[in-house]
Parts: C-alpha cells; sequence; structure tokens
DNA sequence: ATCAAACATTTAAAAGTTTGAATGTTTTTG
DNA sequence: CAAAAACATTCAAACTTTTAAATGTTTGAT
C-alpha cells in the first residue's frame, strides 16, 4: 500500500522548519534554497539537508535552475495524503 | 495558529506503528492497549509510550474503562489535519 | 581563466526518539 | 485479602535526527 508513502510525507512535515518551508512555499508558489536559508536563519548545509528530506518525501518538486534550485509544491501528493487521512475518519 | 497541532500530528503519524495503529482503529472503531500489543509484538511499556504520542497529539481519544485503555479515531482533529494539508494545495 | 554564488556532501557533536527491563498503580477475580 | 490483568512510569541502552564547519561541485559573470 502506500503506508509508505504516508510515513515519508508525515515525516517529512513534522518539523517546524519543513512546516514553514511547506508554508511558505504554499503562500509564494516557489523558493530558493537561499530564500529558505534567509527566511529561517539556518546554515546552507542544513537547509539543504531539509530540502532534500522534503524532495524524497515527494511533498515538493526540486529543478535546478541555473544555479538556483526552484522548489515548488507537488499539490497531488499532498492531496494524496490529506486524502489517506481523510479516509480514515 | 495551528501549526504546533500541525506539527504534533504529523509526527504522531510518522511511525510505522503508530500509522498501524490508527489504521487499525480505523477499520476496527476502537482497540486496547492489550490488543496493540498482540497487533505489533511490542513490548507493553513501548506500546503505552507510542498510545501517549497518539492521544497527547489529538489524533486518538483515550478512555480508561475498568482496567482497559479504550481507544478510538478522533475524527474532527484527523479532518482538520486533512483540511490543513489540502488548504496548501 | 578567475572569481563568486548556489547548492551538495562529509563528518562529528548535540539532541531527541525508540525500545524493553524493572517496578509501580489500579482494578477485577477468586 | 491474594493474585492476576491492564496500564503507567522510570531508567538506560541503542539508534536516529538535527545542526554547522569544512570542503567539493557546478554555473554564471567579468
Amino acid at each position: 500500500m502506500e503506508t509508505r508513502f504516508v510515513e515519508k510525507a508525515t515525516n517529512a512535515i513534522a518539523d517546524k522548519y519543513r512546516l514553514s518551508i511547506l508554508m511558505e512555499l504554499s503562500r509564494k508558489g516557489s523558493l530558493t534554497s537561499t530564500d529558505i536559508q534567509e527566511m529561517t536563519g539556518l546554515s546552507q548545509p542544513c537547509v539543504s539537508h531539509h530540502v532534500k528530506l522534503l524532495t524524497d518525501s515527494g511533498l515538493v518538486n526540486a529543478q535546478k535552475e541555473g544555479r538556483n534550485l526552484h522548489l515548488t509544491l507537488n499539490k497531488e501528493s499532498l492531496q494524496q495524503l490529506s486524502g489517506f487521512l481523510n479516509n480514515l475518519t
């Protein structure tokens, strides 16, 4: 089943920095790693780590554009997760 | 905002045992800690710990009935979480 | 070609989580 | 009341996650 996805996706959300990244992606549409560094005050390697967790979970899409990493929400997977939780009720 | 709830709830879900407890609660309607022990093979203290995380998160209701702990899903909070995630998209 | 900017990787320390053994509490049963 | 059943708590070991310093890679500007 999709339980591995649910586990990885909820784990990706379950952190204050990563949750704030998701919310900011939702508000702004897209962000770069540098944007996230400025927004969180975290070190660059730490941001890189959090971004990797988010992209590995499938909740965030990453696309290299020149030397920038262009991050966007993966709406389909967020909706899939939302639907899974709703189906439990 | 509700971000602390989202953090705690997703954290509660983000574990294979706790996710399976939620899914079994969804299927069966209710469980006791002993049911969960049998179902997971985990030790009693470990089950107690996972149950506490689930109830502290607000996703699961616990009610003492004699010496048993009667666990049920908190559907409202699951729907709240589902709605939050859906609103990000 | 040089330099700088953006991001990734490696590594190690600090902090947090998971697990079960031992023990404690409460409730039911004989 | 004694014993057992169900759950909670304390504790310590094993494991995982988070963080940043150091370093590496790639891309763009001069």
